[in-house]
DNA sequence: CTAAATGCAAATGTTTTGCACCTGG
DNA sequence: CCAGGTGCAAAACATTTGCATTTAG
């Protein structure tokens, strides 16, 4: 399963079609744009993104694919980051969690294996049932111009 | 020390002076706010509090106090629910994460030790000095109408 | 006195909304 | 066709900023 692109189309057609939803054009090129070229991402960084490539879609048109996105898995959404909402694919992408410069801004990711354990066992703990979580470290690089030139670890 | 709002004035005065700055009845309102009667609380609603307890002080104010307290320990501020921050008094109070209900909205607190070792060992993992993290759990209640009848913690 | 804070209102930036028009099924 | 989607612009929010006025030291 390497192309993940075709994945995602493929369930967005059948989730729109399940639903009873439309399987527009827009909604086509954002989730391609999403999966081909862009990383983390926030809404306006999307829309400017697909002007660029060509596309006549309004922000309007590009929040409301996200939230249909986030709602169908094939979008993670993330509230960090001084009160603007980052995006990032999440078909073909292991669970993970996040490392802040404080310097810089950039984001590195990471895999810790046994925050399920702590997720599972706070979840015990108030009788609830753990859907999802968000873990970010701010860091500070040691060097002085924190170049972040360690990047992102090797994931899927 | 079971009086933090003492504490936390005292430290107030002590950084102000120490800075330069004015140690305004303003700042001392809005402490003596937050540490006698909010817990979770956004920066709206510190300011609605304040309005009603009869103090005259702007939104500006509140935003700049808030900015100051977390610069030197007396608030921690974090990001989640919604794009708004949300703050809470940091002294008298010990290292904890925040699960919130899916349903309600409702924040709960909860200790993990095991998240020290986390930052630490991602922090030696990109060379980075792991300055604070946030963790948030999103959950649902397996009852209905999700009372949350089980509260907070035992924190200090 | 005077630099720092405050208050107010305007500006900013992001996300949401209302409504006329368009289009997939 | 026609309900669901889109585009546009205005509205809604949370937060920041500019500037005249006040005030702590």
């Amino acid at each position: 399963m390497a192309d993940w692109l075709a994945e995602a189309q493929k369930r967005l057609e059948q989730y729109l079609t399940q639903q009873g939803l439309r399987r527009t054009q827009e909604r086509r090129h954002i989730l391609e744009a999403i999966y081909q070229e862009l990383a983390h991402f926030d809404a306006e960084t999307l829309y400017r993104h697909l002007q660029e490539k060509g596309y006549k879609i309004s922000r309007a048109t590009v929040y409301n694919s996200l939230e249909l996105f986030v709602a169908c898995g094939l979008v993670k959404r993330y509230s960090f980051a001084g009160g603007r909402m980052l995006y990032e694919r999440s078909l073909g992408r292991r669970q993970h969690d996040h490392l802040i410069c404080e310097e810089c801004g950039e984001i590195q990711e990471f895999c810790d294996p046994s925050l399920g354990a702590v997720t599972e066992a706070v979840g015990r703990l108030f009788s609830m049932e753990p859907v999802r979580h968000e873990l970010v470290i701010y860091a500070r690089c040691a060097r002085p111009d924190c170049p972040n030139k360690n990047k992102l670890l090797p994931l899927p």
